[in-house]
DNA sequence: GAAAAATAGGGAGCGTACTGCATAAATTTT
DNA sequence: AAAATTTATGCAGTACGCTCCCTATTTTTC
């Protein structure tokens, strides 16, 4: 539970950085670790409120564009989501292990295997809904209205600029 | 991609969303997926500009605590770091492998086992510096200046005032 | 000083995210 | 129509982030 804040013995002083300059020196100035750290809070915020369901927020993701009752391919699945192929597969089967899901092979294609959502699936992220959305509030709580909206602009400009770099690049 | 498949009649088309209301309906109207999204594509980009130097961000990160040649125990390492004690116990076996750090007994303490980074390793971070900077300029690129300032402070806060949710609370 | 609590670490196991290689089926080219 | 290419998936393996359970040491408390 101990957590590290900035200056709290993790960055030498500046003579020690590898080149001593200042742009990037301290694991707080660099945006890849930051966003990373907040990734960690969200999974953990999303567990807390999820709290004995079993749940993560990407199978709660998957299921989300499943609800419609619409039929995937896994890899459309996976790309609509926006997570690789393989751990695309990897969630599918552990939502059809739970019955929230089912994956049947498909008639038109014989490659394919075609991914749909049960009725218990869909009732499952009706009663699981509030839990999603205390985490994301959670999670935004220390920003204002304003700073939410700036956030989320200027984190959709990111993907879409660098959408590419994943592996796993979105629709 | 998605397949139309012909029995798909069981659902009614619209209100599909769970509730019918907006707030984070959308998968990109809800914080924590997009982070999630960005941080893998941060990996990417740190992966793609560390081309065959077979290095993840995170071991960047530990070696760049490291790197003023104090010696951590594990645990605090880990803290340093952010990440949790047996993923940094994974993290710094690997880096022994290759010989950028050691670990070894702590004589203070027999429970402890104290890291210590190599010259090797010293090197290796220097090396690898600007790749390192490049992947960070690269997700922050369709920020400006300003921009990015404000995003750096807002996930700051975001990660300051959620410090103690990284990981899932002892019961 | 002995018992209780806290701390550092190991090991097993799960979930996500990926790389590689392989295979079968579909599509496109020739 | 045959060959080449693309596509959908599977399996094995790596990395990280976590949980739970366990042992071995401090450290605290009585």
């Amino acid at each position: 539970m101990a957590q590290e804040m900035p200056g709290d013995t993790t960055q030498p002083p500046a003579e020690e950085s590898p080149f001593g300059q200042t742009k990037y020196d301290d694991l707080w100035g660099r945006p890849g670790y930051l966003v990373r750290r907040l990734h960690q809070i969200h999974m953990g915020l999303f567990a807390e409120a999820c709290d004995g369901l079993d749940l993560t927020a990407v199978q709660y993701a998957v299921l989300s564009v499943l609800y419609s009752g619409e039929a995937f391919d896994q890899l459309s699945l996976s790309k609509a989501v926006g997570i690789d192929r393989t751990s695309g597969a990897d969630v599918i089967k552990r939502l059809v292990r739970r019955g929230l899901a089912t994956r049947e092979p498909s008639i038109e294609d014989r490659r394919a295997r075609v991914v749909r959502i049960t009725e218990a699936g869909r009732t499952f992220v009706r009663d699981v809904r509030p839990q999603m959305e205390a985490a994301q509030d959670k999670l935004v709580s220390p920003l204002s209205e304003e700073e939410h909206d700036i956030f989320m602009q200027l984190l959709r400009k990111m993907i879409e600029a660098n959408n590419g770099h994943s592996r796993a690049p979105m629709k």
